[in-house]
DNA sequence: GATGAATGAGAGTTCATTCAT
DNA sequence: TATGAATGAACTCTCATTCAT
C-alpha cells in the first residue's frame, strides 16, 4: 500500500510538474526532460506513467481544468442562499469569479487551451465540459431560482447567465491585456460593480434596478 | 521598379504564408521550410527578408493585426451616421463585429496571441495598439456622440463600449467553443440582438429601451 | 560496472574519433556526424557526452596532447642514466624526439593548435602545460644534472634545453615541409647528429666537444 | 586606363581583405560576404575576380607570402657588407628576423599555412618557394661568403643557416606561445643574442667564438 | 563590370522515445 | 518499477554560389 501510495503520488507529481512546465513554455516548447526534473523523477518514468507527451498534456490539462472548475462553482455560493441585498450578493460573486479568472493557474489553462485547440481538438471536450459551460449552467440555475422568487427578471436565465459572465470577463480580459498585466483589487471590484450594474438594468426586478449614476 | 515591386510582393507573400502556417501549426510547430513552401520561395529567402523565425512571427502577427483592425473599424460605420432606428443600427454593427470576430483569420490571430504571449510579450504592444483597445475607443467615441445627441444615456462611454463589446464577444466565444465550432447566421444575429437588448436596457435613452420580452 | 566500463569506452571512442576527424578535416570542416560515424555511435550520443562541438574539440585536443607528452617525456630516458658516451646518449634522445615530432599524431596536434589558436585561446593552456614547456623543463633538469656531474657545460640549463630542442625541431620542420613530406630514417638521424654536434660545441664540457668536421 | 587602374585596385583590395579575414577567422570560418565587406565591394564582384573561395584563398596566401619573404630577405642586409664586428652583425640580423617572424601578418600566414596544408597541399608550393627555404638559401649564401673570408667556420653553410634560423625561431615560438603572447623588445634581443652565442660556438672562426659566460 | 536577390546543400543542436539494467 | 544511455528524426540557420538587372 505504501508502494501504491507512492505510485499515485508520483503520478500526481508528474501531472503537476507537467502543467507547470506546459504553462511556462507552451506545449511544443516544453520538453519532457524538464517536466521530469520538475516532478523529481527520471524521464522514462514519465513515459511509464503517461505513454506520450500528448497523453501527458491531455491529462495535465484535464486535472487543471477540474480543479479550476471546482473553485469557480464554489464561488457561486453566495447566490445559493442570497441575503436581502441582491446587488451585494451579485457583486460578491462577481468579485470572486473575476479573481479566479485572473488567477495564474486559470490564465495558463486558458492560454494553453487557445494555443493547442487546433492540435488537440479533443481536449475541448475534456475541459469545456468541466469549464465555462458548466459554470454558466450553474449560474443560470441560480438566476432562474431568483427569478421565480421574484427578485430578478431573467426570463431567459441561460442568456442572463451568459451576459453576466460576459460583462465580468470581457472587461477583465481587455484591462489585464489577456492576463499579462496584474490588476489591483480596487479595479477588480470596480469591474465587478459595473458588470452588476449593467446586469441589473437588464435583468433586475423593478425595485432593484436603477439607472446608471449620472457621473 | 519591377524589381522593387517583385521584392515587396515576395515579402508580402512570405508574411502571408507565415501567418497561414503559424495559424495552422502554432509558433513552435510551424517550420520555416513549410512557410517557405507556402510562400513559394526558398527557405533562405525567408531569412533574407526577415532574419529570424521570431522576427518573422512578429511581423506576420503585426500585419495580420493591422488588417483585422481595419475591418473592425470599418464595421462601426453604421454608427457614424445613424439612421432613425438606433436599435437597428446597433444590431447591424453587432452583427458585423461578431462576424469579423468569428472569422478564421481573426480567430487564428487571437489564438496565436494567447498562445505566445509569454514568449513574445512585446507582440502585445504591436497588436493591442492596433487591436481591441483601438476598437473600444472608436466605439466609445460614437456612443459619446449619441449620448450628446440625446439618443443614448451612456454617461461613461468607455464603459458602455466595453460592455457592448463584452456582450457580443463573450457569448460568441462560449457558443463557438473558442472558435472551434462554426455558428450559423441565425444564431449570430440572435447573439447580436440579445447583446443590443441588454445594452439598451442599461444605456438606452428613455424611449428607446424596453424590458426584455416576456418570453 | 560493465555499464560504466561501456560508457567510458564510448567516451574514449568519441574522443579518439574526434581527434582523427579533426586532424583530417580541421575544426570547422569536420562535421559531428562524421565524428559519430568514426566513433561508431549516433550523433546525439556525441552531444550527450560532450555538450558541444567546441567542448568536443577541447577535450580531444587535451587527450591527444597528454598522450603525446607522455611519449616525449619517455624519450628523455637515455639521459636519466647516461652511459659513458654522452654524445651517443644525446643523439639517441634526439633521434627519438625527432621521430615523435614527425609522427602523424603529433603533427596533426600541432597543425590543429596553430590553426585554431585564435578561436580557442584557452586550449593553449590545456596543451602547452602538457606540451613543449614541460618537455623543455624536463630536459633542462637532465642537462643541469649532467653539468653538475661535469659532463656538460650548460650554465643556463633552460636555455641549453631550448637550443637543443630548437636545433632538432627547426631543421625537421623545414625539411619535412611542415610535416607534409615523409623523411627517411637516415635523414632523421643525420638531423639529430647535426643538432647534437652544434649543441655540444656550445654546451659540451671541454673533452667532449669538438669542431665540426672539415667536410 | 583609369578603369583598368580601378580594376586592379579592386582586385588588390579584395586580396587584402581576404587575407585579413582569413587571418582572423580561418579558411572555413571566413565567409565570402565578410571578405566582400572588408574589401568594400559586393559579393559577386569577389567571384568575378577570383572564381572561387578556394582560388581566393590561394591568391591571398601567395600575395601575403611574397610580401613577407621580401621583408625577410631585406633583413639579411647587414650580412651583405658585414662590418668589423661579426657578432654584432649577426645579432642585428637575428633581431630583425625575429621581429619579422613575430609580426602579426607573418604569424597569421604561418597559422593559415599550418591549418590548411591538408586541404590545400598545393599552397605549400606557392608559399614555401617564396618562404623559409628561400630565406635559408640566401642566408647560407652569406655564411658561405663569410667562411671563405675566414670570418666564419661554416663548412656546411646550408646546415649552418638552418641552425642559425632554428636557434632564433625555436625559442621565439616557445616563448611567444605560438605567437599568442607579445614579447618585449628586451626579451627579443636576448633571444637573438643567445642564438648568436650558440651559433658562434659552433660555427665561429677561432678568434670570434668564446665559451658561454660563467653565469 | 558590378550588384541585389535567390537558392541548394549542409551543419549544429535538440528532443521524443526506446533499450538494457 | 525506475533509470542511465542511446538514437532517429527534425529544425533553425548559414553559406558558397548563381541569375537577372
Amino acid at each position: 500500500m505504501a508502494t501504491a501510495r507512492g505510485r499515485i503520488d508520483k503520478r500526481q507529481a508528474i501531472l503537476d510538474g507537467a502543467f507547470t512546465v506546459f504553462a511556462r513554455q507552451g506545449y511544443a516548447q516544453a520538453c519532457v526532460q524538464e517536466i521530469a526534473n520538475e516532478a523529481g523523477v527520471a524521464k522514462p518514468t514519465v513515459y511509464n506513467h503517461l505513454t506520450d507527451k500528448a497523453t501527458l498534456f491531455r491529462h495535465a490539462m484535464q486535472a487543471a481544468a477540474r480543479s479550476v472548475l471546482e473553485q469557480r462553482l464554489a464561488a457561486l455560493q453566495p447566490l445559493t442562499e442570497p441575503g436581502p441585498d441582491l446587488r451585494a450578493g451579485l457583486e460578491e460573486v462577481g468579485a470572486r469569479l473575476i479573481r479566479l479568472h485572473a488567477d495564474d493557474r486559470s490564465c495558463a489553462l486558458r492560454r494553453l487551451l487557445y494555443a493547442e485547440i487546433t492540435h488537440f481538438p479533443d481536449i475541448l471536450g475534456l475541459v469545456v465540459e468541466s469549464g465555462p459551460q458548466r459554470l454558466s449552467q450553474a449560474l443560470a440555475d441560480r438566476l432562474a431560482r431568483l427569478t421565480l422568487a421574484g427578485r430578478l427578471n431573467a426570463t431567459d436565465p441561460d442568456q442572463a447567465a451568459e451576459h453576466f459572465l460576459a460583462l465580468l470577463i470581457g472587461p477583465l480580459e481587455t484591462r489585464s491585456q489577456m492576463g499579462t498585466r496584474q490588476i489591483g483589487d480596487a479595479e477588480l471590484d470596480e469591474i465587478a460593480r459595473a458588470a452588476v450594474r449593467t446586469f441589473l438594468h437588464a435583468f433586475g426586478a423593478e425595485g432593484v434596478s436603477g439607472r446608471h449614476p449620472a457621473g
